[in-house]
Parts: C-alpha cells; sequence; structure tokens
RNA sequence: UCCUCGGUAGCUCAGCUGGUAGAGCGGGUGGCUGUUAACCACUAGGUCGGCGGUUCGAGUCCGUCCCGGGGAGCCA
C-alpha cells in the first residue's frame, strides 16, 4: 500500500510503499541506510542487502541523490532511527537514475542556489518553508471568508499606473497599445466593495524598484481586503485579527514545518489581539528618543522599522502619517488636515512592515483635485471617479504583503525564499 | 544610481612582499552489518569572471567591463 511519509507512524508493523527521491545515503557495508523525501517528510529505509533480491540489489548500485524510487518495506519504530520510525527495506524500484546532483548536503552561496532555485526547493527547509507560504495564504483567506468577504479578482494587465511610474513594468498589449503590471489590485478592490461591499483580492503584483534589501522582490503577492462603509478603526481590528488568525492557523497545523526551519515559536504563541497602536507622531518622538535621526514629516526608513517594532512584543499598528509621503486616494483626517487616515503594521523581529492601508478619499470633487494635484493622467482614472459619482460611501481597506509575513512567521532572513522562484532586480532566471 | 564585499575544480573556500594550482565536500573505484552532513584508502577533475596593460614572469599589481552578495536611496 502506498503511504504518504508523514502517515508512517500510523502503520507500525505494516509493509508499505513510498514513493519519493534520494535525499542521502549512507553506506556501511551490507547495509544501507537511504534517506528518502517524498513531499511531506523524510524518512530512512534500511536496506540489508543479503536479503534483497538481485533487482533492488542492481536498483541500489550507483544509486545517486535525487534518484526516484518506490521502496516497498516493513514500518519498524525504531530508536535508532532518526525521527523514531524507519522502513526496513524488501523492494526497491528505481524509477529514474539522477544525474549526478548538484547541491550538496553542505553549504552553498545565494547565487549558485538561486541558479538552482528549480532545484534548491527540493531541499527540506525550502519544502517547509513553502509549505508554510501554502499555510498563510490559506488561513488569510479562510479567515477572510468566515468572515463574509468574497474573493474579487483583480486585472494584472492595466493601462494605467496607480502610483509612481519610476516602479512600472511596462507590456506591449495589442496593436500597439501599452499595458502595466499592476502594482496594486486596490483600485480595482474598490469597485468591487461598491459592488459586493466585503472583497479582498489575491495575486501577483509588480513593481520595477531598483531595491536591493532582503524585504523586497519585484513580483510579490499581496491580500488587500476592501470594506464599503468602512473606516480606520474597522480595518485596524481586521488587520490584527487577520494577522493573529494566520499566526495561530500556521502554529496548530504546520509544526514539522516550523520545527525543520528552527523556529523559535514562543513569540508567535502570544500574538493575538489587540496589537499596540500608536500614532506617526508617537513614533517619531519614540525614534528620536532612542537616537534615530528621523525628523517629522520623513517616513520611516528600514532601521526605523526595525528600531520601533523591537519596542513591542506583537506587530506595532502606526497611524495618521503625514499625508504629503502617502498616496492621492488616502482620506485627511478632518481634525488635522496634514495627516492621512492611515495604518501600517510593522512586524517583530525587524522583519519590517507587513501591512499598509488607508480610509479612501470617498468625495468627488477632494479626490478629483488630488489627481490634478498628483499630474496623474486623469483620463485613466475616469471609472475610479465613478466610484465617486454613483453611490459613493466611506470605505477603506489595506495591503497585506505575503512574502514578509511568511518571512516573519518563518523566520527566515530574506524574502526570496518565501515564493517558489523569486524575481529579484537582478534575476529573472529560472 | 551610490557605498561596500566578492568572482580560483561541480560546490564551499585557501593561495604570504609576483616565481607557474591546493584542501574539504561532491563524482569514480575498492573496503566496512546501525549510519546520523558516516568513516577509511585510492583516483579523475582547472581558459584562476572577460578584455587590455606593467613585468623575464601575473591567480597575485594597474585600468576597464561583466556578474553576484550585503546595505542605502527608492518603495500605499
Amino acid at each position: 500500500m502506498e503511504i504518504a511519509i508523514r502517515d508512517i507512524k500510523g502503520h507500525a508493523g505494516e509493509v508499505v510503499t513510498v514513493k519519493g527521491w534520494l535525499y542521502n545515503r549512507r553506506k556501511s557495508g551490507k547495509v544501507q541506510f537511504l534517506l528518502i523525501r517524498d513531499g511531506t517528510l523524510p524518512i530512512q529505509a534500511v536496506a540489508f542487502l543479503p536479503d534483497l533480491d538481485p533487482a533492488s540489489r542492481d536498483a541500489l548500485k550507483g544509486l545517486t541523490k535525487e534518484s526516484s524510487l518506490e521502496v516497498t518495506g516493513l514500518v519498524n519504530l525504531d530508536e535508532r532511527a532518526p525521527g523514531g520510525a524507519e522502513i526496513q527495506v524488501r523492494e526497491v524500484r528505481l524509477v529514474h537514475l539522477a544525474d549526478p546532483y548538484p547541491i550538496a548536503a553542505k553549504e552553498h552561496g545565494p547565487d549558485f542556489l538561486m541558479d538552482n532555485r528549480h532545484l534548491w526547493i527540493r531541499s527540506l527547509r525550502q519544502s517547509a518553508l513553502l509549505t508554510v507560504r501554502a499555510e498563510v495564504i490559506r488561513a488569510a483567506e479562510e479567515f477572510l471568508h468566515e468572515a463574509g468577504y468574497i474573493r474579487f479578482d483583480a486585472p494584472i494587465l492595466t493601462p494605467a499606473a496607480c502610483e509612481g511610474t519610476t516602479s512600472l513594468f511596462e507590456a506591449h498589449y495589442l496593436y500597439d497599445q501599452k499595458a502595466y503590471l499592476s502594482q496594486s489590485g486596490q483600485l480595482y478592490a474598490e469597485a468591487g466593495a461598491m459592488a459586493l461591499k466585503k472583497v479582498y483580492t489575491l495575486g501577483p503584483t509588480f513593481r520595477a524598484e531598483k531595491s536591493k534589501t532582503r524585504r523586497h522582490l519585484t513580483e510579490f503577492w499581496m491580500l488587500e481586503p476592501e470594506i464599503a462603509f468602512a473606516g480606520l478603526d474597522h480595518i485596524t481590528r481586521l488587520a490584527e485579527e487577520l494577522v493573529s488568525h494566520v499566526v495561530q492557523a500556521v502554529l496548530k497545523r504546520r509544526p514539522t514545518e516550523l520545527k525543520t526551519l528552527e523556529r523559535e515559536t514562543a513569540s508567535l504563541e502570544g500574538i493575538a489581539p489587540p496589537f499596540p497602536k500608536i500614532t506617526y507622531s508617537d513614533a517619531i518622538e519614540i525614534l528620536q528618543k532612542r537616537g534615530s535621526s528621523i525628523a517629522f514629516g520623513q517616513d520611516l526608513g528600514g532601521e526605523d522599522e526595525t528600531l520601533l517594532s523591537s519596542q513591542f512584543e506583537r506587530p506595532v499598528i502606526v497611524t495618521h502619517y503625514p499625508a504629503e509621503i502617502k498616496a492621492f486616494y488616502m482620506k485627511r483626517d478632518p481634525e488635522n488636515p496634514g495627516l492621512a487616515q492611515c495604518l501600517d503594521m510593522l512586524a517583530p523581529e525587524g522583519y519590517g512592515e507587513i501591512i499598509g492601508g488607508s480610509v479612501r478619499e470617498d468625495d468627488y470633487g477632494t479626490l478629483s483635485e488630488r489627481i490634478e494635484e498628483h499630474q496623474l493622467p486623469r483620463e485613466s482614472f475616469e471609472w475610479y471617479l465613478d466610484l465617486r459619482r454613483y453611490g459613493s460611501v466611506p470605505h477603506a481597506g489595506f495591503g497585506m504583503g505575503i512574502e514578509r509575513v511568511v518571512a516573519w512567521i518563518a523566520g527566515v532572513k530574506h524574502v526570496r525564499e518565501t515564493i517558489p522562484f523569486p524575481r529579484l532586480i537582478h534575476r529573472i532566471y529560472p
């Protein structure tokens, strides 16, 4: 019977078949220890050569790393085995003999690993990380679904920038038209919210930023809820509940993967609402007291974010940034028009901004002026202005960067490992 | 775009004030009945990132270009 290695302990004393790849092999005379992985977990299979039929012995001859094989044997609970269980091999069937495998069970440099990303993802660590990523997305969608949100897919090919043109990827569209890869699904999500009230977009977004840091990709995934009849309090609560649910779901469902990643989980266990909330002014004051040279009116730099988040054990929510350093569509604070009704959530441990959101300007005249001020091509935004012409309501939303959330929860330094095939400033292969 | 570090065997690296290429891992062969990145022995494997210069002689010094790491700027 074929089983997933994850379930092996439930089959003690049974003869099972596992199908997978050879992760490593140790030989000691007539005994061979095969470490086999199947995408769920690795298992050690012990082959005693004199007990095997000639075909199986042949299969083991010259076996290389990452060769694919099917192993049938008796499941033993054995203290000597890593993980407590192993398979006593009865039959080995070679599916494909791999060429000598380039990735060794040794250290490698990032350039080499990234060139071999298509193979690197087979490593136990990378597989665990990508499993955590899948769980983050699943948990987030599950939470929003339970809360009555409708998934609303935004287009990836768009007619114009919703932000600065410097970070736009341009594409050729049909009949000599131009198209741009989406920097955010938000504007479309706003249209969705006017139709379905509570929606979210989920998908890849693209920014041609020449950023070379551990927190930036040129192609990254965002989850963007957008809610009609909502204000800053509403999205603040949603953000902290969403993030808490995702963290707890990963802790509950993927403990093995977190262990493989050697993630210290004590700090994650305490992630629950409410999160600390401070204003931008508070943040500047705290940072200046801690020795930062930041001045009021400047955006928080990477170091500032790390310094600020290190003051709290939970993600910290910073609100009311100066409107000048924020986007054109953000609604100003009625009590202080210099400030925007916005929020950023900074993850602990220096993982930076994982959420950015705001209340949207819902007044036609004001939004129209902002578009002029920012010298945006008005004709591209006519449909967006329509949302303020026909039944405009207060509404708000935010974007959550999937890769940064995964990096934080999994405890990996660089976001390039949190997506199967990262796109970076100097890398589009493989 | 700027600062900084780097590019030598398939991989990770060493290579002194310039003198003609090294180790470990991986590969191959052989040995070993409990290995945990197994171990032991033998063995094959190199356009020292490219181009130009200085020199009797350049992996090493100089110039330039290319590629990458870390960071900054930039980045709802």
